[in-house]
DNA sequence: GACTGAAAGCACTGACAACG
DNA sequence: CGTTGTCAGTGCTTTCAGTC
């Protein structure tokens, strides 16, 4: 329906208005120029008709006061979804401040990405072609002069097509998207509620159980969190949790460490394994780190005396569960299948008295398997002798229950 | 409080694709 | 051609969990 007279453009519109969705696209003439005008608007409400003939096209070139009229009834109406393909384009020309319950037909095809759909390109045209199976597709007219009149028959023809190619491509498109759309409200609702309450990390719950006193001034006020022991030796927690680390990732990565498993299980002794892996970290890593320290600041060496002795005892232990562990594994893989290179961090939700959630989330210092016992085991490193015992393995164990939650499986831990 | 390392957030950029 | 929007990459800042 080619619409020229004002009278029946208005009807048109009114009629339109009365509709919930509509397919809609426009032509604009002078688009080469600095002020490019619209020249046609096409409107489809019946997504059913393939040829084209009930669409609707108005023209509006140089009448100013029906497409105003356009925007009022139709444009800026909430109550009717208007579908575009390139919505930002046509909204130049169509009051873009006054839109609503706008959809774009482009940006779906983008989200879903051009690989997924398998089009060669987003061009609405090729989306009906390539889409619906629109054969003669023709897209020449669209760069041809909407200013003239009266408008050839071809350009008519594309014009109605237009907005039939729209409703199809916009149905097919949807079939692409998970009938999830109800989630709005719900997920809203969802990611809304949970951090309803800060989270704590497992620090902080170990923090509540040395002195909870302690625990509230730091929530409530922030700040001090710990009191610092007034040892010689401070400092040494960093150093110590660098090297920890630097050992498990030699001892993947190095074959020497590899080849001292070779032997079967019952010819190795934990302690010489131990002494020798001890040897291999002091020549590869400690002792290129000591001379750095030496060079920087001498005066801390009788610190990392004292690192060295923990770094020793740490070895010590993970050689004798790598030599256990040896009964259930090939050489070759007994160091892979201790060590395990998974994350280290948990994070879970645990109900309160009150009925309320509360997050706690933390990292720990190392995940091995212990094949003896067929469990996986939280291992925590601490430097320091505890004021407070209880509250360190308290933090251990949490850790370890945090895992078993997330992994179900049981899950041991140990300090070192 | 000071520090660390990893991850997440954010602003910016250039390339690209779409409309008539 | 001019305008608009998205995306991927980059680098800086902030946040988080941890150490003492």
């Amino acid at each position: 329906m080619y619409l020229t007279q004002p009278r029946e453009i208005q009807t048109a519109i009114e009629t339109l208005a009365s509709s919930k969705l509509l397919w809609l696209d426009t032509e604009t003439a002078d688009w080469r120029t600095k002020y490019p005008k619209i020249s046609l608007i096409q409107v489809l409400a019946n997504p059913d008709d393939r040829t084209g003939d009930s669409a609707y096209v108005l023209d509006v070139l140089e009448k100013p006061n029906l497409v105003q009229y356009f925007i009022e009834k139709i444009v800026a109406n909430p109550q009717i979804e208007k579908v575009f393909h390139n919505a930002s384009y046509d909204l130049k020309f169509l009051d873009k401040s006054q839109a609503k319950n706008i959809t774009c037909t482009l940006k779906i095809a983008k989200k879903i990405t051009k690989t997924k759909l398998g089009t060669s390109n987003l061009k609405l045209k090729t989306l009906a072609a390539e889409l619906c199976g629109f054969t003669n597709v023709d897209s020449e007219p669209q760069g041809s002069d909407w200013r003239r009149r009266p408008l050839s028959e071809k350009q008519l023809h594309y014009a109605k097509l237009d907005t039939v190619y729209l409703a199809c491509v916009h149905r097919e498109l949807l079939k692409f998207i998970p009938p999830k759309s109800t989630k709005t409200q719900e997920d809203i609702f969802v990611t809304k509620a949970k951090p309803a309450s800060p989270s704590f990390s497992v620090t902080n719950v170990r923090v509540a159980l040395e002195c909870p006193r302690l625990f509230y001034l730091d929530r409530r006020f922030g700040g001090m969190s710990v009191f610092f022991p007034k040892t010689q030796y401070a400092a040494i927690g960093n150093p110590f949790h660098q090297l920890a680390q630097k050992f498990v990732e030699l001892a993947l990565t190095d074959s020497r460490f590899r080849s001292l498993l070779t032997p079967a299980a019952e010819q190795l002794q934990a302690e010489e394994v131990a002494q020798e892996m001890q040897k291999l970290f002091y020549t590869i890593a400690f002792f290129p780190y000591l001379q750095s320290v030496i060079r920087e600041n001498p005066h801390l060496v009788p610190t990392y005396n004292q690192i060295w002795q923990g770094v020793r005892g740490l070895i010590g232990h993970y050689a004798q569960l790598l030599v256990t562990n040896r009964y259930h594994c090939h050489a070759n893989a007994t160091i892979q299948k201790t060590f395990i290179d998974r994350e280290l961090k948990v994070e879970a939700q645990f109900q309160l008295p009150d009925g309320t959630m509360q997050q706690v989330r933390g990292k720990f210092d190392s995940l091995v398997y212990d094949f003896a016992n067929r469990r996986l085991c939280a291992v925590e490193y601490k430097t320091y002798q505890a004021a407070d015992l209880s509250a360190q393995v308290a933090q251990v164990a949490l850790y370890a229950y945090m895992l078993q939650q997330q992994k179900n499986e049981p899950v041991d831990a140990a300090v070192y």
